[in-house]
DNA sequence: TGAATTATATGACACTCGTCATATATAATG
DNA sequence: CATTATATATGACGAGTGTCATATAATTCA
């Protein structure tokens, strides 16, 4: 079987957004080659077409999701009335982001296994990191330069912990605490 | 090969303590029982004569990790001069934890991996983290104890942060702009 | 001392994993 | 239309997984 040149790009990055999804619900030991072709339609022999390896996947899918954070917070912010880093916080410190990893910030959701990755994944991570660091510097009050990159720095950290936390804690009303004062401490 | 009864004992909190750190350099799913019993000296067959399964260890191991942590903590904190929170995020946020994450905490080696455990993981953890803020709510400024709370809570939240981005990076200046923003953020 | 207990060792089980060689069938190219 | 290129399918490989039944040998207890 084979099919379009364009279909095949197109299988191409079905996988690798499926891959995205899947990795951040379940970890990029929680699902396999076989278990991610199967969800795309396609059987496993066909991924090594496409990838050289799994770790080779796995740095696509987490450049792709880290890119896909940094033009959904673009979003938020132009939508946003009133400053943007409670615009920020307001999504990312959400229920709805909370109980959805699958589509949210790979750092929360697969930040210490990231960690443990090869060279190219931290790389990829890395840039990506810094991009949304220069981002949210921008967006951030203070008086020096220095200061709104100390304080994106910081905010950024505070958001990922957070969630982390929030996702940990299997009370729900703690959960929602947890939430509550990532927001309080971002809003000052 | 039989044992004393204490020998025993001590061999199950061999097992444990292996784990506790092997788990958090390399991940749940990054060594096997037969791997962990190796590293104690034992034979992988006899694992089941201590633990139900392995989930049963990684519940047990997290426990322990998260213990330890508390009681570091107290240590820091009854040697420190100064303020307790600064304390607690200079040892938190060194480069010393940052590259020994088998002995540091637990929810910044493996955090979202909690999140995708069974419920007696969840729990274990959630009572960890509950004990950690109680205790951290003690040592933060604020005018009310509601206010002291919320301080906590992101203190930690931060600290877990930071450490998770600090991790990735593999850039050694900006891993250590990361952590020095860090503290900066919890000395004000 | 002799008998019962039990901590560990051995070895196997069914399964999943990542990877790849090969086959097949269709698109792209002349 | 004939040929080449190639995207996917099939099926297998060895290695590793968690788990457990059984054997062994030493401790514990009567």
């Amino acid at each position: 079987m084979k099919v379009t040149r364009e279909q095949a790009a197109q299988n191409r990055e079905r996988i690798v957004e499926a891959a995205a999804q899947l990795f951040r619900e379940r970890g990029f030991d929680g699902i396999g080659v076989a278990g991610l072709m199967k969800e795309v339609g396609l059987t496993h022999g066909g991924f090594y077409g496409h990838f050289a390896s799994k770790d080779d996947l796995i740095a696509e899918a987490s450049a792709c999701a880290l890119k896909r954070s940094l033009t959904d917070w673009n979003e938020f912010v132009e939508r946003a009335s009133g400053d943007a880093l409670s615009a920020i916080a307001g999504r990312y410190l959400s229920r709805n982001h909370r109980d959805n990893p699958g589509e949210g910030c790979l750092l929360a959701a697969l930040g210490p296994d990231l960690s443990r990755q090869g060279p190219a994944v931290r790389h990829a991570a890395t840039d990506a990191i810094r991009a949304a660091l220069d981002f949210m510097t921008k967006l951030v009050p203070g008086k020096s330069k220095a200061a709104k990159r100390q304080k994106a720095i910081s905010a950024y950290a505070t958001l990922v912990g957070t969630m982390v936390m929030a996702r940990i804690v299997d009370d729900s009303e703690f959960s929602q605490e947890i939430l509550d004062a990532g927001r309080v401490a971002l809003e000052e």
